[in-house]
DNA sequence: CAAAGCGGTGCAAAAAATGCATCGCTACGC
DNA sequence: GCGTAGCGATGCATTTTTTGCACCGCTTTG
């Protein structure tokens, strides 16, 4: 609310007790400060400040003012409230159609920070891969579908799109992990654990490795991306997953390195919904949420 | 109040229904205006306005912030008459909206007689009817309202309440005049000066009648209360009239007598302002010296 | 008695608000 | 059915306001 900054100012400075260190928590010159509170103070008719040696406190008016402001600001957010309320964003469900990689970190952080905020929204999650997660939208058993390298793309209409190079996924122990950069023909010299063959990873795999005329001969093929992670981590052989299923910080006993780009590009994880939908007004938000945080992870 | 042009803006949006039309009123531009509301409503998180091709009209996010805006001036309007008192001017403005009996002697006896002690203080008196009253003070056009037998009192917060016979209104010529007292029946058989449907004293009569298994016939009917005086006394029948509405000293010319309690029990007049709301310094004084009138004159 | 901290102010630069001209749209009158 | 009038929205040049910087005078403090 730019036109109540005067108000957080004059909070500024009665909290403070000086101009100068009100400067500094309101991120302007002391001067500027100091002209906004007598301007302010001739038009509100009498001066809210006693100018002291050591700094300023309110006078009595002032204090008055104080307390209109505290309740101002206390009505306002009645206000916001009553406006979230009417607007549907308090309430609501959310249904959301999307591939495994989303489920160990992104979506669970993401989701608790929207509730954080909007308690009395719930949530439902499916995992689908890329075909079910459309016609799941189809069916309206979804309204958010966030899918990697979805495969037609008809009825599916794109709220962003984000790159995702593919990731090689082993134990911090593993010969490859000191390297530099990985190259794809590398992790073929060692045991492979792969997805199955519908998703999308292992399909950006395959076309790959057939570019380099070798083939994919992985020692445990699974659908359970965890699996893979888990695998991997024991030491037996060479994972691949997506940088958003995958947060570096909570395993330092693994290593996770992109796969060169010329051999494997990458591809796109999608976040969209059926096309022509109005979405409710909890889902729309969340996915407002979720499109922040995905542009913020890709420039990461 | 510079920083909170922006309400007056909206407010003039409201009331005139367009920007353009606002825009006169504003002393500024269309299309600054415009840009006003449209950054006002990107900080405030939500549409105000719905866009008609004929002009703007609030939406319901709208119609909550206009009350928070009403509010918010109505209080800071207090805040500047406590300062005022603080450096001892009494100065300050009240509003008040009241039922047609208050205005021939109640009112212009306390008005004045406040405004001896404080001849800064200014007044606003609006006639309004038991619901337009109650409407008033909640879109705080009015600080107190005094009203008989007010409608249904959700947003009303009673100050002060005082019991009103039914008068009965005639010349002193009148037959009944020499009475020494007055049974409801009796009035029914002569022409009968009666009040509007909407009035209090009116509803009262029509309940007491059909009691009795009559009906009122009145010779006329009207919504001045001027009118029901006058026309009674040129002996032109029987009027009704609340006491304070009346003046026995002012008009030896006309006989006011109470109608038998065990006919017409009488109603409440009613002091009161908008639930929940501090009254501004000016107002809240009035208002005490008005309950101590009624009731002394209760009590008389 | 010097140093540090305070609010206040002149002036140039930066930022915001405004006015003007004009667009696209819809309802209304002929 | 079609032109017109009225509406909100917008790009751009201009004006107004706000801000930052440097510096003043003052009072307290060690």
């Amino acid at each position: 609310m730019r036109h109540l900054l005067i108000y957080d100012m004059i909070e500024a400075v009665h909290s403070s007790g000086s101009i100068r260190k009100a400067a500094e928590d309101t991120n302007i010159t002391a001067s500027a400060l100091n002209r906004r509170i007598q301007g302010f103070e001739e038009e509100f008719g009498s001066e809210i400040f006693e100018r002291l040696p050591r700094g300023m406190r309110l006078n009595p008016a002032g204090e008055l003012l104080l307390h209109h402001i505290r309740l101002q600001r206390q009505d306002l957010a009645r206000v916001h409230g009553q406006v979230a309320d009417l607007s549907g964003i308090r309430r609501g469900h959310v249904k959301i159609a999307c591939s495994q990689a989303l489920l160990p970190y992104f979506l669970p952080r993401e989701i608790s920070k929207y509730r954080a905020e909007f308690p009395d929204v719930t949530f439902t999650v499916n995992v689908r891969d890329r075909i079910q997660a459309e016609r799941d939208l189809v069916s309206f058993d979804s309204d958010l579908a966030l899918v990697f390298e979805p495969a037609h793309m008809v009825d599916f209409e794109v709220l962003h799109a984000v790159h995702q190079p593919v990731m090689a996924v082993m134990s911090a122990a593993h010969p490859l992990a000191r390297q530099e950069s990985l190259r794809l023909r590398d992790c073929l010299e060692y045991d492979l654990v792969l997805p199955a063959s519908q998703f999308g990873v292992r399909v950006l795999l395959e076309q790959a490795s057939a570019r380099l005329g070798r083939k994919l001969e992985p020692v445990l093929e699974t659908d359970s991306f965890d699996m893979v992670r888990h695998f991997a981590a024991y030491g037996q052989g060479i994972g691949f997953q997506i940088p958003v299923g995958l947060n570096a910080l909570a395993r330092p006993d693994m290593a996770f390195m992109p796969i060169a780009h010329r051999d494997v590009s990458g591809g796109e994880l999608y976040l969209g919904h059926l096309r022509g939908r109005t979405l409710p007004v909890a889902a729309l938000k969340f996915a407002t949420q979720v499109v922040t945080a995905l542009s913020v992870q890709g420039n990461a």
